[in-house]
Order: C-alpha cells, then structure tokens, then sequence
DNA sequence: ATGTGTGAACTATTTCACAGCC
DNA sequence: GGCTGTGAAATAGTTCACACAT
C-alpha cells in the first residue's frame, strides 16, 4: 500500500481548505490515479465511505493515519551529515507526520559538534548508544556508498529493522529488516531515457548495428557521495 | 526499465574491480534481483550475453548506457535553492553520468547571487532565458509545496519535457511531459507502515472497532518544505 | 558442463462494469 | 441520481524450467 501515503497528502490538502466530503472521482484526481484503484485500495481498510456520498475528509485522514502507524510517534537517526543529511535534518515534512529525528551522526570529526536545525551531530561512535536510548528505530543512511553498509550491519545490530538507504549500493541486510531506497540519480537516469524517447521518435535507438564498437574505456566512473 | 540503472551502477562497480565478465546469477545478486528477471530485462535491450559464459561487463555497460541515453549529455536545471536543492548541485552522481547543472535558481533575494557548488545563483525570472540558452531538457523542482505548479507551468511553457519533483504535490502537466516524484516523507511512511506491522504481530492493526472515533482535529497538518 | 534466452505457468495489479445502498 | 464496494475480465509483471549455444 504505498499509495496512503499520496492520499493522505490529498485529504490533508482538502481539509486544510475545509472541504469535508470527496468523492473516489475527485481524490483520484488530486492524487494523480485512477478512480477504481482508489476505491479498491480504501475498500481494503475497511468501509469508510458512504455510497451516493463520497468520504468524509476527516474520518478518512484518521483511519490512514491510523493504517500507516503514524498515530505514533517513530524515532528515526540520521546518519551521514554531508549536503543531503542536512536537508533531511531540516525537512519540515517529518516532525509533522510523526517521525522524530533523535540523531545525526557522522565520522567527520570537523562536522561532530556542528549545530544543525537545531541538533549537535555526535559521533558515529555513540551510534549504538543512541539508537538504545532514544528507542531509535528507523535509521536514515546518508553516507558515502562507501561507508553504507558497515553503518547498516551496525544499526541491524543495534536492533533497528527498518532501514531508509540514499546511498547508492545495495545493501544486504538479514530477514526481517526492512531497506528502501532512494537513488537521485537513478530518477534523472529514468527521464533522460524516457527524453530520449520521446527525441528518437516513437522507436527511439537507433537498432543494434553488427559491427557497433564495444568503448575501449567507459566514461561512467562511479563517483560516490550520497 | 526502471532497473537499467540498477544494473548499470553494479556493472560499474565490478568494472571498477577489474572484472571482464558476470553471469546472471552474480549480476543479479549484486543489484538485487532474481536472475530470470534480469535475464530478461537484458534480452529486451538485445542479445548481448554469451551462453556458457556470461556478460562481458564492458561491452554491457556500454549498451545499458546507450539505451538509457547516457551516451549523450542532458542539461538539467535546479529550481529551488534550499537544503535540498544545494545537496543536488552538490551530488557528484549526476556529473559522472552525463547530468549537466545549467543552473540554480531560487526566488529569494538572500539566496541570489550566493555560489553554491561553483555555480552563482540566479533570480528565478531569469527562468526561461536560461531554459532556452543551455537548452535545458530535464528541470529539477526543489521549490516548497506552494511554488511548484506555478515553476513546472513556466518550465513546460518554455518547452521542457522533463521534470523530477521533490516538492510534496502532485503536479499537473500537458501530455507528453513527464513528471518523475521523489518524497522523502512517503517513504519513512511506508517504512513505518511496514515496522508497525511487525510489532504488532502478524496481523498488525487491532481490527476496526464499531465506535471508533472520528478526531476533532487532525494532527497530520502539512508543513511544506522540500 | 555451464549459463543464456525464452515459451509457458503463475502471480499480482489494474481496470471495467454494475449491483446495491444512500 | 449518484457514488461506493466488488466480482469478473483484462493486463502486466515475475518466476519456472529447459532447449540450445558455446
């Protein structure tokens, strides 16, 4: 179900303009899908809307929140502290739906102790230490690919099961740990294939040609800062 | 083919190691996926494997780059200069795979004119002569919530047909423009989402009781800040 | 032997279309 | 009359399993 979340966007957007009853039609479009899908995937929590009606704004925002968990508060660590971890730090969209950020950790000895949106960044030595004081238990991996799994084997650890990877590699993680990821580039990579569609023609490439040259040396050389 | 570029950073990475060649069980291991999938993922592009053997790494990433359009280079520009927007001018990933910065730009009259990752900051009026003198085709929108309908209508006005969107709205553009999202927020949701069913045991949430109560008042109230 | 490429089986997701309730 | 909830149909995506090339 990983479209509540865009509902939930929607419905809070409609009630914070007072509106107090939608229709599948009208949320469908606010959310950017098709109206069926919306009244299956509600259909799933339960009956929540009235035939001839629509749903009630209110009641439906509480009954997702309630799905999702976010009628409890989650503790969540940060760690990396480089251009994205701050902005992850300074992002207004967590502390609103529920996520608490009780760390930010790194490495770096010139940025531990650094004051960010309101937080000292500790070292990535007290990682342990904060993840069990503070019941930690989402950790956000904004390191260098570098570094990204030897900091998720160490909040796996730790206990954390749930894991938020901007990183770019894969991690492994055991059974029972749960790793999104988020790739900047991975997306950029995806419109430029679609533009390039769309500048090729309905075919777009050029069809494999026998004799098209294998590079001597490729051009794509990983260059690793999440 | 949203697993292309999947498949492209793990090759990159064992071409960086030294290694000629990977079968498909290897491959997909190290991107995460099972072999019959990637197998056929890699026929779709042609058949560039030999049997018996396996991928010849090079020559692969060669014909993953072409079809993502990687051979050519893509002009983007970064509308929006918070947090966010300077940890994208800063991510090294977008340089090294053919993403080139035209431009930042913001509305802020503070921000204007700061250098941030060696480029200086432009008025956002500067919009659409900077689209058409870079030839800009993909525009990145780091803007808060209420901003970004209005930056994407300039943008798609000034004849770009790509967006990547940070900004927590669903945006509404002419066919034939794509528009890709990246929400940090849905996907601490969808974690927590997931952590909430583990601790409560298989079957999650208590089940919906008969005089559950509607809340007065939300406490899920949008904060927009991307 | 080994490992790709792919038809066929299977599973999941999306959409249609309409019965049933307001 | 209008709109939800949902079986059934259609579509998409995944995995199996093996023929065939090296």
């Amino acid at each position: 179900m990983a479209r509540l979340p865009v509902y939930l966007r929607a419905l809070t957007a409609l009630q914070e303009r007072g509106v107090a009853t939608v229709s599948s039609e009208e949320l469908a479009a606010a959310a950017g899908v098709n109206s069926a899908k919306l009244r299956k995937d509600l259909s799933h929590l339960g009956s929540y809307g009235t035939r001839g009606v629509g749903y009630e704004v209110e009641y439906l925002v509480y009954q997702i929140s309630r799905e999702l968990g976010l009628t409890q508060d989650w503790v969540v660590a940060i760690i990396g502290v480089g251009n994205l971890g701050r902005a992850l730090a300074g992002y207004g969209g967590f502390a609103s739906r529920g996520f608490r950020v009780a760390g930010l950790l790194d490495a770096d000895e010139a940025i531990v102790g650094q004051e960010i949106s309101g937080m000292v960044v500790e070292h990535i030595d007290r990682l342990e230490d904060i993840i069990a004081d503070h019941g930690v238990s989402i950790a956000v991996i904004a390191t260098p690919a570098g570094a990204a799994q030897g900091v998720c084997d160490r909040v796996v650890a730790a206990g954390v099961t749930s894991v938020l990877n901007f990183a770019p590699v894969v991690l492994s993680v055991p059974e029972g740990v749960d790793v999104r990821k988020v790739d900047l580039s991975i997306e950029l990579q995806i419109l430029a294939f679609h533009e390039q569609r769309k500048a090729g023609g309905p075919d777009g490439l050029a069809p494999l040609q026998e004799g098209d040259p294998p590079p001597g040396t490729s051009q794509y050389v990983e260059t690793v800062e999440a």
